[in-house]
DNA sequence: GAATTATATCCTAATATTCGAATATAAGGA
DNA sequence: TCCTTATATTCGAATATTAGGATATAATTC
C-alpha cells in the first residue's frame, strides 16, 4: 500500500500534476518542462525527483539531456492514475493550454528536440484509452 | 483541476486511504471506523472532514450517528480513484485485514448497526468493477 | 583542461499538515 | 432539564513540504 500512497502523494501537488499531464503527450526533458510551465530549473528538478522516487517516472539520458517519461507496471495506483491522466487531459483548461504550449515549442529548434522514435509512438488525442500507442485498461497490473 | 487535486491530496495519507478502502464495503459511521482502525475519535473525524471537503465523501445523519459514504459524480479523479479502490482492496494485506475486522464487528451488536438497506446493496467481492451494486467503468463523468 | 550547457542537490525560511488533548455541539432518553 | 453518547472543532506543538537561491555534478565542445 505504501507504493500506492507514494503515487497519490506525488499527484497531490499542482505543479507535479501539470507535469504528469504533459508527460502523457511524450517523454520530455527538464528544459522543455521548464519552458512550458515557466518555472525555475531547481523547482522542476525537485518535483521530478519526487515523482521518480515514487515510481511514477523513469529516466533516460541522452547526452546532456535527461528525458523523463511516465512509468508503467510500477504500482496499481499508477495504472489508474495513468488512465485518469489520459482521460482528463482533454477536459481541464489549464492542461489544454499547457499541451498547446508544448506543441508550440516543438519544431522550432529552440529547445532540445525530442527523439523522433518517441514522437512516432504518440497517442491519438481523441482516444482517451491510449497512451503512447499502448491501450490502457483497468485490469490487473502486468 | 483543483477538484482533482483535492482528491489526490485526500488520498495521500495512509489513514485516509485505509478509510476509503473501508468505505468500498459499505457506508460507515465514525465509531465503526474508529473500531476497525483503533484510532482516537478526533483523528478520524478530522480525516473524514478533509475527505468530505474534497468531495470524496457524502454524509447522512441517522439519529446520533453520521454515516459516511464514497461520493459519486464529484470529479473525474474520484471516478478513477474509486475504480482503483475497488480493484486494489483485494491485493493489499493491510486492507484485507481491515475489511476482515470490519466484518467481524458487524452482527455482534457492539457497535452501531448499519442500515440493512445498505447492506443489501453490497458488492460482490470477486467482481472488481462493481461498487455497491453499481458498475464502474472508465467513461465520462455523469 | 577550461568554458558551456543541462540537470541535480543543498540550505534556509516560509508554509502546510498532522497529532493528541481538550472542548464544543447535537441528538436521544430518563 | 439533565445526562449520556456520537461526532465535530479548536489549540498548540511537532513534523513535513515547498520555494528561492546558491552551489555541485556531468556531459559536450573547444
Amino acid at each position: 500500500m505504501d507504493k500506492d500512497l507514494a503515487v497519490f502523494k506525488a499527484c497531490s501537488d499542482a505543479t507535479r500534476l501539470r507535469i504528469l499531464f504533459l508527460l502523457t503527450e511524450r517523454e520530455l526533458c527538464v528544459c522543455e518542462i521548464m519552458a512550458v510551465l515557466d518555472m525555475p530549473q531547481g523547482k522542476i528538478s525537485r518535483h521530478l525527483a519526487v515523482m521518480k522516487q515514487g515510481g511514477l517516472l523513469t529516466t533516460r539520458r541522452d547526452g546532456v539531456w535527461i528525458y523523463y517519461a511516465l512509468a508503467t507496471d510500477s504500482s496499481i495506483a499508477l495504472k489508474y492514475v495513468t488512465v485518469y491522466l489520459v482521460s482528463a487531459r482533454q477536459v481541464h483548461e489549464r492542461v489544454l493550454a499547457d499541451l498547446d504550449r508544448l506543441r508550440g515549442l516543438a519544431g522550432q529548434g529552440k529547445i532540445c528536440v525530442p527523439q523522433p522514435s518517441i514522437a512516432a509512438l504518440q497517442a491519438d488525442d481523441r482516444d482517451d484509452t491510449v497512451l503512447h500507442g499502448q491501450v490502457l485498461l483497468p485490469g490487473d497490473v502486468r
